[in-house]
DNA sequence: GCCAACGTTGGC
DNA sequence: GCCAACGTTGGC
């Protein structure tokens, strides 16, 4: 079972719990405090990290992180967009089963990002695990997903979800 | 401003 | 590890 991308399968997410309700649980509540306007205008998002490089339970053990390191114009002009307590997805890129295994909330808008100033980086902190992660296999497989950006231009690191796919993504996750 | 060459990313 | 897709660079 620890010889392919199954390890990124749910004994990871069993495991990504524990630690998580050890360590991490208090953003939600204090999240939605914070959104004194009442109607919620919250955008939402999806970013691949490998997690060979950075996943998920780093983003657990660390609480929050510097998303640092796009160099692509359209995921920068994404990442400048993105608002506090905006929810992405954690998207495991490079592996043997790419999938969605969290969400995610912005914590502070972006910052520049390098020397030249035309980069951008945001703070993210980690809400939750999916109750089960979400393959890409899995999302191509579904018509109301068809859209999705990531899905039309997989090297794109930060993308738009729409209101309708993140619900639909969540009904996937089991959440 | 075009386009060929090259580098990088990400899925498989 | 390979290859397709995409972005960037540089010659013209």
């Amino acid at each position: 079972m620890a010889d392919d991308g199954e390890e990124y399968g749910v004994p990871l997410l069993n495991r990504l719990k524990t630690g998580y309700s050890a360590c991490v649980y208090q953003p939600l509540a204090s999240l939605e405090g914070d959104c004194a306007t009442g109607e919620s205008d919250m955008a939402y998002w999806l970013m691949k990290s490998e997690p060979d490089e950075y996943g998920w339970d780093d983003l657990l053990r660390d609480g929050s992180t510097e998303w640092t390191g796009v160099r692509n114009h359209a995921a920068a002009k994404h990442l400048r967009a993105m608002k506090k307590d905006d929810r992405a997805f954690f998207y495991h890129s490079a592996i043997a089963q790419p999938c969605i295994v969290g969400i995610m909330a912005v914590a502070r808008e972006w910052q520049p990002d390098g020397e030249e100033g035309k980069w951008a980086s945001v703070k993210m902190t980690p809400v939750e695990p999916l109750p089960s992660p979400v393959t890409l296999k899995a999302m191509r497989a579904e018509g109301a997903l068809s859209d999705m950006a990531t899905l039309k231009q997989s090297r794109l690191s930060v993308s738009p979800v729409r209101e309708d796919e993140w619900k639909h993504l969540l009904r996937m996750a089991g959440a």
